[in-house]
Parts: C-alpha cells; sequence; structure tokens
DNA sequence: CTAATATGCAACCTGGAGGTTGCTTAAGAT
DNA sequence: ATCTTAAGCAACCTCCAGGTTGCATATTAG
C-alpha cells in the first residue's frame, strides 16, 4: 500500500484536468479514436489534444495504436483501478477514525 | 453529470501531488493536525506544507480550524465521493461497451 | 502523379505550481 | 515581562504545464 503510493500521485494528476477528462469520458465509451478526431469537437490544437494524450498515455489510461497514418488511442481502465483502491483505503481510515470516536463518546 | 465535470478536475489534480497524498493520508486517520505537526516528518518547510493544505483546502477535501495559537486541519471525505462517483460512471461506460463489443461478436 | 489528410517534431511563449527566505504578529509558557 | 512557539504575509526563484505556430513526413484519395 505504501509502497504504492508513489505511483498513484500521476494517475491523480492526469486527471486533474478538464479536457484530459473529457478526453477520458469519450474514449471509455470504448471506440477507439484517433487524434484528429477526438480534436474536432474541442477548441484546442491538434498538437494540444496530442500533448494531454500522452500524458494519459504515460499514466497508462490510454494506449495509442498505429492504424495506417493515423494513430488511434484507446482506453485502458486499469490504473484507476488503482487510485479507486486508494480512495476506499481513505474512506475506510476515516470511517473507522469514525467509530473509534463514537466508543470513546458512548463509554 | 456533465454539469459536475467542471467541478470535478481540481479535486483530482489537488490528489496528483505526493506530498499531498501523504497529508491526506495522515489526516484521514481521524486526528486533526496543526500546521507544524504536520511538517515535522517532511522535508519541506513549514510554508511549503502550509500552501498544500490551502490546495486541499480549496477543493474542501480538508478544512481548517483555528484553536488558540494554533490552526488545525481535518479532513472532510466528502469531495472524494463525487471523484469516487466519477470513477465508477467510467467504469460503468466501458463494461458497457465491452458487452456490447461480446454481443456483437457473439451474433 | 498529385493533392489532401494525419501525424510528428521542435521552438517558443506565458502563467502558475512548488519551493525558499525573511519579517511580523499572536498566544502560551516561565 | 520575556522568551518561545505557531502561524501569516510577501517577495522571490525556477521549472514545467499547457498552449501556439511552422515545417517535415507518411499515407490515402483522385
Amino acid at each position: 500500500m505504501a509502497a504504492k503510493r508513489q505511483t498513484r500521485a500521476p494517475v491523480f494528476a492526469a486527471l486533474g484536468n478538464e479536457t484530459r477528462l473529457a478526453l477520458v469520458a469519450k474514449l471509455c465509451g470504448g471506440r477507439p479514436c484517433s487524434i484528429s478526431q477526438l480534436t474536432r469537437g474541442s477548441k484546442l490544437t491538434r498538437q494540444a489534444i496530442t500533448k494531454h494524450l500522452r500524458v494519459l498515455e504515460s499514466v497508462g489510461i490510454v494506449r495509442s495504436v498505429r492504424r495506417g497514418r493515423e494513430s488511434r488511442f484507446e482506453f485502458d481502465p486499469q490504473p484507476l483501478e488503482g487510485i479507486k483502491q486508494y480512495l476506499d483505503f481513505v474512506s475506510e481510515q476515516w470511517d473507522q477514525a469514525l467509530s473509534r470516536l463514537k466508543s470513546f463518546v458512548e463509554e
């Protein structure tokens, strides 16, 4: 658990941006998309979108597969499982703290 | 859902840093801590820790209560619920995409 | 073959994140 | 009354995230 902490912050950071959240929302629908496709419907440049995709790719949320002249990006849910576990861990700690407080007050 | 998207990125971003993750891990244990307490056991300056706490506070993960000459920070799990919901939403989309693919292949 | 499309690469700009130091003020401890 | 500890404020520094433009290259379409 403690060993994994160093690897989770980058995943959170990758999600800490509206544009990237929107990309994730689009790609988790299942259909792989090319960079150009992802750029249409965004106010940003293709290069800007590309950079965001590379950030997501660097933490494994997304994977790129070259297909002819276009590179298609597809979603990978695995890194998200990791941070979900972390959030559950935090919630659990908190709940336990609350129970301890409660039993302390009751006695 | 779509309306909330704009408010989740900052929460993810607040967690996208090792130091802040460590602070969260400490505070979710239930015991409120002063800035000085949180600074001991870190290699950073008190002011650096303060800045990180303000970031967490700005998204509601943490709340500060003045207690005499010290300001004690306590954890608040509520914003984390929001991003958990988002992660569940993404997973659900993904699972549905997989089922669609599966039934498409099977027919 | 040529034109159009999709991407890659690199330079560049700007603002803000993350950190430090120095000084001031408030509150406890002696 | 004085010393010490906790915290706030502000200036400053460095580096990188996020974005742009311009040009080069690979693929596909006509």
